[in-house]
DNA sequence: CGTGATTTTGAAATAATTCAAGAAGCGTGG
DNA sequence: CCACGCTTCTTGAATTATTTCAAAATCACG
């Protein structure tokens, strides 16, 4: 509604924030000091294979971790026994924050690919977030644009979402493999996609042929392949080179 | 997608936090000493009549605010012309953070009411959250409230959003006016509630006429009267009272 | 090589949008 | 106090994007 055509809210030129390439990951954002004092609350580091849990909602789990290697989904179900698929997590990531600090898990965490982690104490999160302040502003910030995400998507078409979420992936991928020209390996399906951005996997599914047969982009196979890079970022709503930095 | 059919996502009995009380408002859920230390960076009070912008989207604005008195409603303008209005901000609530932290802001705030605010110098912010870890985390846990707003409204039907943002406003303002029993004067218009849930105003008017013939609520000439605080509950998604502490 | 998961496609149903136009409400100034 | 204009609300009819249901084709793993 407030469409364009009453007085319409203009947009800023140089708007499209969330198309920034993230921060460095978590972990690369911290000071070194804050790194070395994080040690300090350090538990170990563990392993979890592919497909299997990290923790999941309704756990009063006891546990905090940041990503060292592979891919993590965090998802919630919702009361209408669909899902919604959070973030993708990559390395660096700071993985099981929520609003409730020590209640049980809100949402799940799914690993994708083999992965491991380094573990922290729940019960020291707190007190971690109160002596190295860089980690709550990280987390905050990191908090702030995934609400970022959710509230552009919320209002783009299947095409538009798709082209979003992929352009964003694209990115932060390339932030940990620079080699990569036009084609990256996704761990996930099209039903996984659809849970994402809130759309069937069927209507998924015909949207990405259509980006298909327009040359923008493919995924097929857990392979995406950018077509046309400028097509996809105006279709994404991210054409705001500039602020790509 | 991912119905409740197939293997579905199981929910968690004790789930709907969301629909928990917002803690005490930002300023009230710091630590005395940390208020006092607040007061240090405090720039000035500052008075804003209603229907003024305290800031736009796109400026490189110089300061950040907490709300002492009066409403604030913060809004982006999208891409395609629409507005998404972020949050109705009350008194204690902290105004002008975002993601990018020195950037121009990412949204405009509102002021739905005469207000008041305390103000402090913007490049101060960054200081203020390192110095003041409490800060850091309120703002965090504080996006993460507003994001999981987001995430829980975007799989609802337009009743059930309605029913979810009048139940969380009624709860808030209840909290500032213990006295008040089933009717609260909103300062907000049928086409502000559309674009705080991704409706067109035509389908909020609709849906509005359902939920009043329905006896759930009434939202006429500004003021929300709730006619069956236990239907409502439970159209929003919010059944679980014993989260409501 | 078979079995379960994933993808593909079609047809029908639906929630919400768009367009349109009139009615009611609200503030301001004569 | 009424008249004027502007904003907000109300309602109907036609359109649309997306979902749902269903079934077949393909893929991928052990």
């Amino acid at each position: 509604m407030t469409a364009a055509k009453k007085p319409a809210y203009p947009l800023p030129a140089d708007d499209c924030h969330t198309c920034e390439i993230r921060e460095q990951a978590m972990c690369r954002a911290m000071p070194s000091q804050d790194l070395h004092h994080l040690q300090h609350f350090r538990n170990r580091q563990a392993l979890l294979p592919a497909k299997q849990h990290l923790y999941q909602q309704g756990q009063q789990h006891r546990q905090v971790y940041t990503l060292h290697d592979g891919w993590v989904m965090l998802y919630k179900a919702l009361p209408n026994g669909k899902r919604q698929i959070l973030r993708y997590a990559l390395p660096g990531d700071f993985l099981c924050f929520q609003s409730n600090l020590t209640g049980p898990m809100q949402h799940s965490a799914l690993a994708l690919t083999d992965c491991s982690f380094c573990v922290f104490p729940r019960e020291q999160l707190l007190p971690m977030m109160k002596q190295m302040p860089q980690l709550s502003i990280q987390l905050a910030l990191f908090t702030a644009r995934d609400y970022e995400f959710q509230v552009d998507i919320s209002h783009k078409n299947a095409q538009q979402r798709l082209a979003y979420l992929f352009y964003d992936l694209f990115i932060r991928i390339k932030q940990h493999h620079p080699g990569i020209t036009d084609t990256v390996q996704l761990p996930i399906t099209q039903e996984d996609i659809g849970d994402t951005l809130g759309l069937t996997q069927v209507h998924v599914n015909r949207t990405l042929r259509q980006l298909r047969q327009e040359e923008i982009l493919e995924f097929m196979h857990h392979k995406l392949s950018i077509r046309n890079y400028r097509s996809l970022k105006v279709l994404a709503g991210c054409e705001a080179e500039s602020l790509h930095i």
